[in-house]
DNA sequence: CCACGGATTGGCT
DNA sequence: GCCAATCCGTGGA
């Protein structure tokens, strides 16, 4: 049978939906970028949700700026912004148009073209099994790997380049539900989501 | 193992 | 001019 006609990729009605409801969904699906006929994939299993209603944490909560601007497009885009001089991060958007909604992906557990992330985060091949976690087990790491950057700013996850799909449930993850990382306003919200006991969450 | 700080760009005040 | 939704190397326990 053909893996790719069980591959279910998630739909704009999927994105629309309530922000946390969505970052609690968003674990354990896939994200799968194509590019140059090369695909890369991973399982999501960290996330972060961000509201610029009340949320000061979020890139949003200052209003619409140039940006920012995605954020505020209806769910099923990719908000890619850049930081600390170095890194970039990716987040999928999330909700109704005008909400300013979007969930940061933190962490995955890499499943297609590994080698190519290896090359794409360190140059060279791995140096021990414990470079194996450190992959991809931040927000900078996975956009490093996946090769993620600022031309991929707004694109629609509903297309064919980068995208989600659906995973079966086997045996459902347990989530953990704790703090966000990185952040000084809003630090109590507790938005940050992640599969127990995975290898590749950034940090208990 | 843990804590700390430097790197380095660009968005926003 | 300030400072960030990070990462990594260093130095000490």
């Amino acid at each position: 049978m053909k893996q790719k006609e069980k591959q279910k990729k998630l739909d704009r009605q999927f994105y629309t939906r309530d922000l946390l409801l969505v970052a609690n969904e968003l674990l354990g699906k896939l994200l799968v970028k194509k590019e140059k006929g090369k695909i890369l994939s991973g399982r999501i299993v960290e996330v972060e949700a961000y509201d610029g209603s009340f949320d000061e944490a979020a890139h949003t909560f200052i209003g619409k700026t140039k940006r920012n601007e995605i954020m505020f497009n209806a769910g099923g885009y990719l908000y890619v912004y850049f930081t600390y001089g170095n890194h970039y991060c990716c987040n999928v958007v999330t909700g109704e148009a005008g909400k300013g909604t979007a969930i940061l992906i933190r962490a995955i557990e890499p499943i297609e073209g590994i080698s190519s992330m290896i090359k794409n985060r360190f140059g060279r091949n791995l140096l021990n099994e414990k470079e194996k976690y450190n992959l991809t087990s931040g927000p900078g790491k996975v956009c490093q790997a996946m090769s993620i950057n600022k031309k991929h700013y707004g694109i629609d996850l509903t297309g064919d380049e980068i995208y989600l799909v659906d995973q079966p449930l086997i045996d459902k993850h347990k989530v953990v539900i704790s703090k966000r990382i990185g952040i000084k306003k809003s630090v109590d919200l507790p938005w940050r989501f992640y599969i127990k006991d995975n290898p590749y969450v950034s940090r208990k």
